[in-house]
DNA sequence: GTCTATAAATAGATAGAC
DNA sequence: GTCTATCTATTTATAGAC
Protein backbone atom coordinates (compact mmCIF):
# COMPACT_ATOMS: atom_id res chain seq x y z
CA UNK A 1 0.00 0.00 0.00
CA UNK A 2 2.95 2.23 -1.01
CA UNK A 3 1.54 5.86 -1.61
CA UNK A 4 1.85 6.42 -5.12
CA UNK A 5 4.09 9.75 -6.12
CA UNK A 6 1.05 11.65 -7.56
CA UNK A 7 -0.50 11.99 -4.11
CA UNK A 8 1.95 14.68 -3.55
CA UNK A 9 0.42 17.50 -5.25
CA UNK A 10 -2.70 16.85 -3.98
CA UNK A 11 -0.86 16.87 -0.22
CA UNK A 12 0.44 20.51 -1.06
CA UNK A 13 -3.34 21.59 -2.06
CA UNK A 14 -4.64 20.24 0.98
CA UNK A 15 -1.64 21.06 3.34
CA UNK A 16 -2.34 24.87 2.15
CA UNK A 17 -5.93 24.49 2.25
CA UNK A 18 -5.38 23.51 5.92
CA UNK A 19 -3.15 26.11 6.78
CA UNK A 20 -5.49 28.89 5.20
CA UNK A 21 -8.33 27.50 7.63
CA UNK A 22 -6.24 27.73 10.57
CA UNK A 23 -4.77 31.59 9.61
CA UNK A 24 -8.32 32.80 8.17
CA UNK A 25 -9.71 31.84 11.58
CA UNK A 26 -7.02 33.04 13.56
CA UNK A 27 -6.88 36.84 11.72
CA UNK A 28 -10.58 36.90 9.74
CA UNK A 29 -10.00 37.34 6.06
CA UNK A 30 -8.63 40.89 5.34
CA UNK A 31 -5.97 40.26 8.26
CA UNK A 32 -5.12 36.94 7.07
CA UNK A 33 -1.44 36.93 5.09
CA UNK A 34 -0.51 34.42 2.16
CA UNK A 35 2.92 34.71 3.42
CA UNK A 36 2.25 33.09 7.13
CA UNK A 37 0.05 30.35 5.24
CA UNK A 38 2.75 29.32 3.27
CA UNK A 39 5.34 29.11 5.57
CA UNK A 40 2.73 26.89 7.86
CA UNK A 41 2.07 25.16 4.91
CA UNK A 42 5.71 24.46 4.44
CA UNK A 43 5.90 26.14 0.63
CA UNK A 44 6.56 29.58 -0.81
CA UNK A 45 3.66 32.06 -1.57
CA UNK A 46 4.06 30.79 -5.12
CA UNK A 47 2.18 27.65 -4.75
CA UNK A 48 -0.54 28.86 -3.00
CA UNK A 49 -1.15 30.80 -6.44
CA UNK A 50 -0.45 27.76 -8.45
CA UNK A 51 -3.30 25.74 -6.47
CA UNK A 52 -5.52 28.77 -6.01
CA UNK A 53 -6.39 31.69 -8.15
CA UNK A 54 -6.46 34.36 -5.35
CA UNK A 55 -6.49 34.48 -1.51
CA UNK A 56 -10.71 35.24 -2.21
CA UNK A 57 -10.66 32.23 -4.36
CA UNK A 58 -8.69 30.11 -1.42
CA UNK A 59 -11.00 31.83 1.34
CA UNK A 60 -14.11 31.11 -0.89
CA UNK A 61 -12.96 27.53 -1.28
CA UNK A 62 -12.98 27.28 2.56
CA UNK A 63 -16.25 28.53 3.10
CA UNK A 64 -17.48 25.97 0.67
CA UNK A 65 -16.30 23.00 2.15
CA UNK A 66 -17.55 24.30 5.32
CA UNK A 67 -21.74 24.60 4.26
CA UNK A 68 -20.97 21.75 2.08
CA UNK A 69 -20.64 19.33 5.13
CA UNK A 70 -22.94 20.95 6.94
CA UNK A 71 -25.72 20.73 4.13
CA UNK A 72 -24.87 17.26 3.68
CA UNK A 73 -25.26 16.03 7.46
CA UNK A 74 -28.56 17.31 7.91
CA UNK A 75 -30.11 16.20 4.61
CA UNK A 76 -29.24 12.52 5.03
CA UNK A 77 -30.57 12.96 8.43
CA UNK A 78 -34.04 14.54 6.65
CA UNK A 79 -33.90 11.82 4.28
CA UNK A 80 -33.51 9.11 6.67
CA UNK A 81 -36.70 6.81 7.87
CA UNK A 82 -36.55 8.53 11.47
CA UNK A 83 -39.25 10.10 13.57
CA UNK A 84 -39.90 13.76 13.62
CA UNK A 85 -38.48 14.24 16.54
CA UNK A 86 -35.32 11.90 16.15
CA UNK A 87 -34.82 14.12 13.03
CA UNK A 88 -34.61 17.04 14.92
CA UNK A 89 -32.05 15.48 17.47
CA UNK A 90 -30.50 14.78 14.08
CA UNK A 91 -30.03 17.97 12.87
CA UNK A 92 -29.08 19.37 16.02
CA UNK A 93 -26.22 17.35 16.05
CA UNK A 94 -25.13 17.45 12.51
CA UNK A 95 -24.93 20.31 12.76
CA UNK A 96 -22.40 19.73 15.79
CA UNK A 97 -20.85 17.37 14.21
CA UNK A 98 -19.66 19.42 10.94
CA UNK A 99 -18.16 21.85 13.26
CA UNK A 100 -16.75 19.76 15.42
CA UNK A 101 -14.90 18.44 12.46
CA UNK A 102 -13.52 21.27 11.70
CA UNK A 103 -12.20 23.10 14.62
CA UNK A 104 -11.79 26.68 12.36
CA UNK A 105 -15.44 26.07 11.35
CA UNK A 106 -17.11 28.56 14.37
CA UNK A 107 -14.03 31.08 13.93
CA UNK A 108 -14.79 31.65 10.04
CA UNK A 109 -18.44 31.71 10.43
CA UNK A 110 -18.72 34.33 13.20
CA UNK A 111 -16.32 36.49 11.04
CA UNK A 112 -18.08 36.18 7.72
CA UNK A 113 -20.97 36.62 9.33
CA UNK A 114 -19.49 40.33 10.95
CA UNK A 115 -18.30 40.99 7.27
CA UNK A 116 -22.50 40.30 6.15
CA UNK A 117 -21.21 37.24 4.06
CA UNK A 118 -19.31 39.07 1.27
CA UNK A 119 -17.20 36.09 0.57
CA UNK A 120 -20.43 34.41 0.24
CA UNK A 121 -20.66 32.49 -2.95
CA UNK A 122 -23.70 31.35 -5.38
CA UNK A 123 -22.34 27.43 -3.81
CA UNK A 124 -22.04 28.26 -0.41
CA UNK A 125 -25.45 30.41 -0.56
CA UNK A 126 -27.37 27.56 -1.80
CA UNK A 127 -25.87 25.09 0.92
CA UNK A 128 -26.95 27.22 3.38
CA UNK A 129 -30.43 27.72 1.85
CA UNK A 130 -30.67 24.15 1.69
CA UNK A 131 -29.87 23.98 5.71
CA UNK A 132 -32.22 26.05 6.44
CA UNK A 133 -35.15 24.64 4.20
CA UNK A 134 -34.31 21.09 5.31
CA UNK A 135 -35.07 22.33 8.83
CA UNK A 136 -38.62 23.57 7.30
CA UNK A 137 -38.94 20.14 5.92
CA UNK A 138 -38.77 18.47 9.21
CA UNK A 139 -41.22 21.13 10.99
CA UNK A 140 -43.54 20.15 8.08
CA UNK A 141 -43.25 16.33 8.23
CA UNK A 142 -43.64 16.72 12.00
CA UNK A 143 -47.18 18.70 11.66
CA UNK A 144 -48.42 16.79 9.08
CA UNK A 145 -47.75 13.80 11.53
CA UNK A 146 -49.94 15.71 13.99
CA UNK A 147 -46.38 15.95 16.57
CA UNK A 148 -45.59 19.38 15.72
CA UNK A 149 -47.17 22.79 16.41
CA UNK A 150 -46.84 25.87 14.28
CA UNK A 151 -43.43 27.46 15.17
CA UNK A 152 -41.47 30.43 13.57
CA UNK A 153 -39.01 28.62 11.61
CA UNK A 154 -36.43 30.81 11.95
CA UNK A 155 -36.44 31.73 15.46
CA UNK A 156 -36.18 27.65 16.02
CA UNK A 157 -33.32 28.13 13.21
CA UNK A 158 -31.93 30.56 15.73
CA UNK A 159 -32.37 29.31 18.76
CA UNK A 160 -30.34 26.31 17.33
CA UNK A 161 -27.31 27.17 15.62
CA UNK A 162 -26.76 30.21 17.57
CA UNK A 163 -26.05 28.59 20.88
CA UNK A 164 -23.99 25.73 19.19
CA UNK A 165 -21.43 27.79 17.59
CA UNK A 166 -21.49 29.76 20.53
CA UNK A 167 -20.53 27.02 22.36
CA UNK A 168 -17.79 26.06 20.46
CA UNK A 169 -16.65 29.48 19.22
CA UNK A 170 -16.13 30.99 22.84
CA UNK A 171 -14.43 27.95 24.12
CA UNK A 172 -11.16 29.93 24.73
CA UNK A 173 -12.59 33.15 25.75
CA UNK A 174 -14.51 30.95 28.03
CA UNK A 175 -11.71 29.55 29.35
CA UNK A 176 -9.83 32.93 29.82
CA UNK A 177 -13.04 34.05 31.94
CA UNK A 178 -12.88 31.39 33.73
CA UNK A 179 -9.18 32.24 35.07
CA UNK A 180 -10.93 36.03 36.07
CA UNK A 181 -12.89 34.32 38.12
CA UNK A 182 -15.99 32.90 36.81
CA UNK A 183 -16.39 29.43 38.31
CA UNK A 184 -17.76 26.52 36.06
CA UNK A 185 -17.74 28.52 33.18
CA UNK A 186 -15.73 26.07 31.39
CA UNK A 187 -16.84 22.76 32.55
CA UNK A 188 -19.83 22.55 29.73
CA UNK A 189 -19.31 20.11 27.55
CA UNK A 190 -20.17 19.60 23.87
CA UNK A 191 -22.82 16.31 25.05
CA UNK A 192 -24.52 18.65 27.49
CA UNK A 193 -24.76 22.01 25.11
CA UNK A 194 -26.75 19.47 22.14
CA UNK A 195 -28.95 17.60 24.82
CA UNK A 196 -30.20 21.20 26.21
CA UNK A 197 -30.55 22.71 22.37
CA UNK A 198 -32.14 19.82 21.45
CA UNK A 199 -34.75 19.39 24.57
CA UNK A 200 -35.48 23.07 24.09
CA UNK A 201 -36.03 22.82 20.19
CA UNK A 202 -38.56 19.90 21.05
CA UNK A 203 -40.71 21.41 24.00
CA UNK A 204 -41.21 24.27 21.46
CA UNK A 205 -42.41 21.72 18.63
CA UNK A 206 -44.48 20.05 21.78
CA UNK A 207 -46.20 23.52 22.26
CA UNK A 208 -44.95 22.88 26.08
CA UNK A 209 -44.05 27.07 26.13
CA UNK A 210 -46.00 29.79 24.88
CA UNK B 1 -24.88 78.18 25.50
CA UNK B 2 -22.51 78.73 22.74
CA UNK B 3 -20.63 75.19 22.36
CA UNK B 4 -17.17 76.09 23.72
CA UNK B 5 -13.80 75.75 21.35
CA UNK B 6 -12.23 73.22 24.35
CA UNK B 7 -15.47 70.98 22.19
CA UNK B 8 -13.66 70.34 18.86
CA UNK B 9 -10.27 68.51 20.40
CA UNK B 10 -13.54 65.88 21.76
CA UNK B 11 -15.05 66.12 18.99
CA UNK B 12 -12.10 64.98 16.73
CA UNK B 13 -11.56 61.81 19.83
CA UNK B 14 -15.05 60.81 19.36
CA UNK B 15 -15.02 60.59 15.13
CA UNK B 16 -11.91 58.58 15.45
CA UNK B 17 -13.61 56.50 17.85
CA UNK B 18 -16.42 56.28 15.54
CA UNK B 19 -14.60 55.55 12.14
CA UNK B 20 -12.76 53.16 14.34
CA UNK B 21 -15.77 51.02 15.45
CA UNK B 22 -17.33 51.13 11.75
CA UNK B 23 -13.56 49.78 10.38
CA UNK B 24 -13.37 47.20 12.95
CA UNK B 25 -16.83 45.49 12.41
CA UNK B 26 -16.44 45.74 8.88
CA UNK B 27 -12.75 43.99 8.66
CA UNK B 28 -11.83 43.09 12.03
CA UNK B 29 -8.45 43.96 13.85
CA UNK B 30 -5.54 42.99 12.03
CA UNK B 31 -7.95 43.83 8.68
CA UNK B 32 -8.70 47.52 10.25
CA UNK B 33 -6.54 50.16 8.73
CA UNK B 34 -5.50 53.14 10.30
CA UNK B 35 -5.71 54.97 7.21
CA UNK B 36 -9.21 54.59 6.77
CA UNK B 37 -10.10 54.90 10.51
CA UNK B 38 -8.43 58.55 9.48
CA UNK B 39 -10.26 59.32 6.17
CA UNK B 40 -13.45 58.02 7.70
CA UNK B 41 -12.98 60.65 10.46
CA UNK B 42 -11.84 63.71 8.43
CA UNK B 43 -8.23 63.17 10.00
CA UNK B 44 -4.94 62.43 9.00
CA UNK B 45 -3.47 59.43 10.36
CA UNK B 46 -1.28 61.34 12.90
CA UNK B 47 -4.19 62.40 14.94
CA UNK B 48 -5.11 58.42 15.88
CA UNK B 49 -1.73 58.54 17.69
CA UNK B 50 -2.21 61.82 19.22
CA UNK B 51 -5.54 60.53 20.49
CA UNK B 52 -4.51 57.10 21.53
CA UNK B 53 -1.68 55.64 22.04
CA UNK B 54 -1.76 52.83 19.24
CA UNK B 55 -4.28 50.82 16.84
CA UNK B 56 -4.27 48.15 19.80
CA UNK B 57 -5.53 50.53 22.47
CA UNK B 58 -7.96 52.21 20.20
CA UNK B 59 -9.14 49.13 19.74
CA UNK B 60 -9.19 47.95 23.52
CA UNK B 61 -11.37 51.38 24.36
CA UNK B 62 -14.21 50.38 21.93
CA UNK B 63 -14.16 46.56 23.42
CA UNK B 64 -13.84 48.50 27.13
CA UNK B 65 -17.33 50.86 25.61
CA UNK B 66 -19.32 47.82 24.82
CA UNK B 67 -19.29 45.75 27.99
CA UNK B 68 -19.26 48.62 30.29
CA UNK B 69 -22.56 49.52 28.44
CA UNK B 70 -23.58 45.74 29.12
CA UNK B 71 -22.46 45.90 32.84
CA UNK B 72 -24.44 48.98 33.15
CA UNK B 73 -27.41 48.13 31.84
CA UNK B 74 -28.00 44.55 33.03
CA UNK B 75 -26.95 45.54 36.91
CA UNK B 76 -29.67 48.48 37.03
CA UNK B 77 -31.99 45.47 36.14
CA UNK B 78 -30.40 43.51 39.08
CA UNK B 79 -30.45 46.08 41.28
CA UNK B 80 -33.78 47.20 40.70
CA UNK B 81 -37.33 45.85 42.61
CA UNK B 82 -38.45 43.84 39.98
CA UNK B 83 -39.59 40.45 40.50
CA UNK B 84 -37.53 37.63 39.25
CA UNK B 85 -39.42 37.27 36.51
CA UNK B 86 -39.43 40.91 35.83
CA UNK B 87 -35.65 40.66 36.18
CA UNK B 88 -35.09 37.81 33.69
CA UNK B 89 -36.92 39.93 31.22
CA UNK B 90 -34.96 42.85 31.76
CA UNK B 91 -31.55 41.29 32.02
CA UNK B 92 -32.28 40.13 27.98
CA UNK B 93 -33.56 43.31 27.12
CA UNK B 94 -31.01 45.39 28.31
CA UNK B 95 -28.06 43.50 26.64
CA UNK B 96 -30.15 43.59 23.25
CA UNK B 97 -30.22 47.47 24.36
CA UNK B 98 -26.67 47.87 24.28
CA UNK B 99 -26.11 46.30 21.02
CA UNK B 100 -28.79 47.99 19.53
CA UNK B 101 -26.79 51.66 20.88
CA UNK B 102 -23.81 50.30 19.05
CA UNK B 103 -24.39 49.16 15.65
CA UNK B 104 -21.00 47.73 15.31
CA UNK B 105 -21.53 45.70 18.68
CA UNK B 106 -22.30 42.40 17.34
CA UNK B 107 -19.78 42.09 15.29
CA UNK B 108 -16.92 43.33 17.00
CA UNK B 109 -17.67 40.79 20.01
CA UNK B 110 -18.26 37.78 17.51
CA UNK B 111 -14.61 38.52 15.89
CA UNK B 112 -13.33 38.99 19.25
CA UNK B 113 -14.57 35.83 19.90
CA UNK B 114 -13.35 34.59 16.51
CA UNK B 115 -9.74 35.40 18.17
CA UNK B 116 -10.12 34.18 21.51
CA UNK B 117 -10.39 37.42 23.19
CA UNK B 118 -6.79 38.40 22.37
CA UNK B 119 -7.49 42.48 22.85
CA UNK B 120 -9.93 41.75 26.26
CA UNK B 121 -7.86 43.45 28.96
CA UNK B 122 -8.28 43.48 32.41
CA UNK B 123 -11.25 46.05 32.74
CA UNK B 124 -13.42 44.40 29.78
CA UNK B 125 -12.77 40.96 31.22
CA UNK B 126 -13.81 42.33 34.60
CA UNK B 127 -17.68 43.59 32.82
CA UNK B 128 -17.62 40.39 31.50
CA UNK B 129 -17.72 38.57 34.92
CA UNK B 130 -20.09 41.17 36.24
CA UNK B 131 -22.23 40.48 33.75
CA UNK B 132 -22.40 36.68 34.01
CA UNK B 133 -22.41 36.82 37.96
CA UNK B 134 -25.33 39.08 37.55
CA UNK B 135 -27.23 36.84 36.03
CA UNK B 136 -26.12 35.04 38.67
CA UNK B 137 -27.63 36.59 41.51
CA UNK B 138 -31.01 36.92 39.90
CA UNK B 139 -30.99 33.13 39.41
CA UNK B 140 -30.24 33.29 43.15
CA UNK B 141 -33.21 35.74 44.19
CA UNK B 142 -35.14 33.59 42.35
CA UNK B 143 -34.69 30.29 43.53
CA UNK B 144 -34.67 31.43 47.35
CA UNK B 145 -38.31 33.17 46.43
CA UNK B 146 -39.35 29.46 45.64
CA UNK B 147 -39.96 30.63 41.92
CA UNK B 148 -37.17 29.51 39.66
CA UNK B 149 -36.09 25.86 39.30
CA UNK B 150 -32.36 25.20 39.37
CA UNK B 151 -30.62 25.06 36.08
CA UNK B 152 -27.17 25.22 34.68
CA UNK B 153 -26.25 29.16 34.44
CA UNK B 154 -23.47 28.68 31.80
CA UNK B 155 -26.54 27.09 29.74
CA UNK B 156 -29.03 29.51 30.39
CA UNK B 157 -26.58 32.33 29.35
CA UNK B 158 -25.65 30.94 26.27
CA UNK B 159 -29.03 30.30 25.11
CA UNK B 160 -29.64 34.22 25.84
CA UNK B 161 -26.73 35.64 24.41
CA UNK B 162 -26.12 33.66 21.34
CA UNK B 163 -29.59 33.95 19.89
CA UNK B 164 -29.69 37.37 20.78
CA UNK B 165 -26.32 38.59 19.32
CA UNK B 166 -26.91 36.29 16.37
CA UNK B 167 -29.99 38.09 15.30
CA UNK B 168 -27.99 41.66 15.54
CA UNK B 169 -25.30 40.25 13.66
CA UNK B 170 -26.64 38.27 10.98
CA UNK B 171 -29.20 40.83 9.73
CA UNK B 172 -26.98 41.51 7.05
CA UNK B 173 -26.56 38.27 5.61
CA UNK B 174 -30.24 37.14 5.89
CA UNK B 175 -31.54 39.90 3.70
CA UNK B 176 -28.98 38.14 1.37
CA UNK B 177 -29.77 34.35 1.88
CA UNK B 178 -33.72 35.76 1.31
CA UNK B 179 -32.55 36.94 -1.63
CA UNK B 180 -31.44 34.04 -3.00
CA UNK B 181 -35.19 32.20 -2.09
CA UNK B 182 -35.31 31.68 1.44
CA UNK B 183 -38.40 33.69 2.41
CA UNK B 184 -39.26 35.43 5.44
CA UNK B 185 -35.93 34.96 7.11
CA UNK B 186 -35.67 38.36 7.32
CA UNK B 187 -39.10 39.54 8.43
CA UNK B 188 -38.23 38.23 12.48
CA UNK B 189 -38.02 41.64 14.35
CA UNK B 190 -36.13 42.41 17.12
CA UNK B 191 -39.29 42.45 19.29
CA UNK B 192 -39.99 38.69 18.55
CA UNK B 193 -36.42 37.21 18.96
CA UNK B 194 -36.27 39.15 22.86
CA UNK B 195 -40.00 38.02 23.16
CA UNK B 196 -38.68 34.22 22.24
CA UNK B 197 -35.52 34.75 24.36
CA UNK B 198 -37.73 35.81 27.73
CA UNK B 199 -40.55 32.86 26.79
CA UNK B 200 -37.60 30.34 26.37
CA UNK B 201 -35.55 31.18 29.65
CA UNK B 202 -38.60 31.82 32.12
CA UNK B 203 -39.87 28.33 30.47
CA UNK B 204 -36.88 26.40 31.87
CA UNK B 205 -36.58 28.92 34.76
CA UNK B 206 -40.11 27.13 35.79
CA UNK B 207 -38.90 24.09 35.11
CA UNK B 208 -41.53 23.54 32.03
CA UNK B 209 -39.00 21.76 30.28
CA UNK B 210 -37.16 18.80 31.34
C1' DG C 1 5.18 21.22 -9.14
C1' DT C 2 8.29 23.95 -6.89
C1' DC C 3 11.26 27.54 -6.45
C1' DT C 4 13.64 32.70 -6.09
C1' DA C 5 13.25 37.32 -7.07
C1' DT C 6 10.70 41.18 -7.46
C1' DA C 7 7.06 44.53 -8.54
C1' DA C 8 3.78 47.84 -6.70
C1' DA C 9 0.87 49.04 -3.12
C1' DT C 10 -0.16 49.59 1.64
C1' DA C 11 0.73 48.76 6.65
C1' DG C 12 1.62 50.94 11.58
C1' DA C 13 4.05 54.39 13.57
C1' DT C 14 6.90 58.72 14.24
C1' DA C 15 9.43 63.37 13.48
C1' DG C 16 8.94 67.81 13.26
C1' DA C 17 6.69 72.17 11.40
C1' DC C 18 3.04 75.29 12.59
C1' DG D 1 -4.46 70.23 17.91
C1' DT D 2 -3.46 69.50 13.35
C1' DC D 3 -0.70 68.84 9.61
C1' DT D 4 2.93 66.79 5.80
C1' DA D 5 6.54 63.86 4.99
C1' DT D 6 8.76 59.80 5.78
C1' DC D 7 10.79 55.32 7.72
C1' DT D 8 10.55 50.45 7.67
C1' DA D 9 8.07 46.37 7.20
C1' DT D 10 4.62 43.81 5.05
C1' DT D 11 0.97 43.19 1.65
C1' DT D 12 -0.99 40.50 -2.74
C1' DA D 13 0.42 38.92 -6.81
C1' DT D 14 3.40 37.64 -10.85
C1' DA D 15 7.54 36.49 -13.91
C1' DG D 16 10.44 33.22 -15.06
C1' DA D 17 14.04 29.50 -14.00
C1' DC D 18 14.25 24.62 -13.18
Amino acid sequence: MARPKASSAADSRQRVFDAAAVEFAARGYAGASVDRIARAARLNKAMIYYHFRSKAELYREILRDMFSAVRAGVTAVAASDASPDDKIRGYVDAIAAAAEARPHFPAIWFREIAEHGAHVDAATLGYLRDVMSTLGAILDEGRHAGRFHPVTPILLQGAIIAPLMFFFATAPLRRKIERAGVAGISAVTRDMVVAHIQQLTLAQLEGKIV
